[in-house]
DNA sequence: TACATTTGCATGTATATACATTTAATACAA
DNA sequence: TTGTATTAAATGTATATACATGCAAATGTA
């Protein structure tokens, strides 16, 4: 559907102005779709996609700062969302011994049952939420990597 | 630069799944820019965006529903954003005669300086932000208003 | 008219983002 | 070695999102 319908907004000044807005509103789009799923789990999407990058450790530790750096919003706040994951019981955190500063982070068993619980309901809805076909995604993808130069 | 590299993840499962973390990425990629931008004005891209619904309402009041209706953000709470505009002077709230429930609210003329002077700095950053050409761009939209059907 | 339902907005709470500041540990230079 | 700078993480504050609830006005129906 178009965007100037969605919002009601008559025209945009030019395509480019159109296509910060329309990233903008279909990043609500998915991240509503995202709630509804992690919900009846208790994560938010944070707290997944920081699940996501300590599965992708296998098993290695890693510390806040690295997981910052891999986060979605490099603004985002990965100690306190680590600290979150802990009261679950579902990563471990423990001082670095090389170095006292940082603290090692790692996904517990439970943590990791979680997102294979989650695995398939997440595989089925992105294909669901993402109405192009296989050369459109493809394209879309190219472009949104340019994009940001 | 490649998604995979900017948050250092391998590959992804499919194209659909890299699409759906490519957007919140690039959507975090441009609100970012857009807080710089908006800082110095004391507005959050939120604010801004609520300022501009009501500037198109071309002098004509807008109900609170109606602005939460055409906001980027469905779930956002336009209830208390209008509140922050009126402290600042950048918005009008009255109680509608019609209908004692609602509130019209319009944007003063300080609201509409305001946007104003950012437009010229909005218009630029936004071309900047974007490192398409014209065509690319146009395709870009094209694919993110079929993406969500 | 009386009463239940719906609507429009405000408000409360939890979580997350944005950004500044603090604290402790480490690195580095005089 | 001592003092300074840097780094890693935690913490504080303001704003926004997500969602539930409350309240008053309007609507619908017996």
């Amino acid at each position: 559907m178009r965007l100037e319908d969605e919002i009601q907004q008559k025209e945009f000044k030019d395509d480019y102005n159109k296509a910060i807005v329309n990233i903008l509103f279909t990043q609500s789009y998915i991240v509503t779709k995202q709630n509804n799923l992690f919900k009846p789990y208790g994560l938010s999407p944070e707290q997944y996609n920081v699940l996501r990058i300590l599965r992708g450790q296998n098993g290695n530790p890693i510390t806040v700062s690295s997981i910052q750096d891999r986060m979605l919003n490099k603004m985002s706040n990965a100690s306190r969302l680590v600290e979150k994951l802990k009261q679950k019981g579902l990563v471990l955190r423990e001082e670095c011994p090389a170095d006292r500063r940082q603290v090692d982070i790692m996904i517990t068993e439970k943590g990791l049952q979680l997102l294979n619980q989650l695995q398939e309901e997440i595989l089925n809805q992105n294909n669901n939420l993402i109405q192009l076909n296989q050369e459109e995604v493809s394209q879309l993808n190219f472009l949104l990597d340019k994009l940001r130069g």
